[in-house]
DNA sequence: TCAGTGATTAGG
DNA sequence: CTAATCACTGAG
């Protein structure tokens, strides 16, 4: 029930995903940067259709991490501050990801990324063969809350009540 | 509640 | 080239 997690896993669509990662660790082993951080929120978005997936406008050069095959990852810098953690999941050319919203020390995915140390260098990189950031399996099953994503207002409906972010019930 | 901050994108 | 937008955060 140990170690990384394999890229089989990722290859499942980002909503199967997004259910299963919370309660995993994310482990960083980046320079300076060092730790394993237990998942504690995630969104899915899922393709083309999804109006509030970015890949829903069309590819473009932003984009174009999603449409590797699942467990690359997609990073993406937004409000001119914060980088976005995103895995990217499925098969290649089928755009899909599951943003990290939360790690057991840092909630927000804005804080995620700065307290791991994740930036652009990133994007890209795969889970399944990286040494310097992967995922691994702990055996918990925690107690999931799900409920609409956040900050998409723009997609509109039905997109913006599909219950696709997952968090740990009593976590926050 | 609201401003900061700059990459990305669509459009002329 | 311009201008709008933004999967957020922290201060008030």
């Amino acid at each position: 029930m140990k170690g990384r997690v394999d890229r089989n896993f990722f290859l499942a669509d980002a909503v199967t995903v997004a259910r299963q990662l919370p309660g995993m660790d994310l482990v960083i082993n980046a320079g300076e940067k060092y730790g394993r951080f237990m998942i504690t929120e995630t969104e899915a978005y899922l393709g083309s259709s999804d109006r509030a997936c970015h890949a829903s406008r069309g590819r473009t050069s932003r984009t174009e991490p999603m449409y590797l095959d699942g467990g690359h990852l997609y990073i993406y810098f937004v409000y001119g501050m914060h980088w976005m953690l995103n895995i990217v999941t499925g098969a290649a050319e089928d755009p899909q990801a599951v943003l990290i919203r939360g790690v057991r020390q840092y909630t927000g995915p804005g804080r995620v990324t700065k307290g791991l140390g994740i930036d652009g260098t990133f994007n890209r990189e795969d889970l399944a063969s990286s040494g310097r950031i992967w995922v691994e399996k702990t055996g918990l099953r925690p107690d999931l809350t799900a409920g609409p994503r956040v900050g998409i207002n723009y997609a509109g409906e039905p997109w913006i009540s599909k219950p696709w972010r997952f968090i740990i019930r009593n976590e926050t």
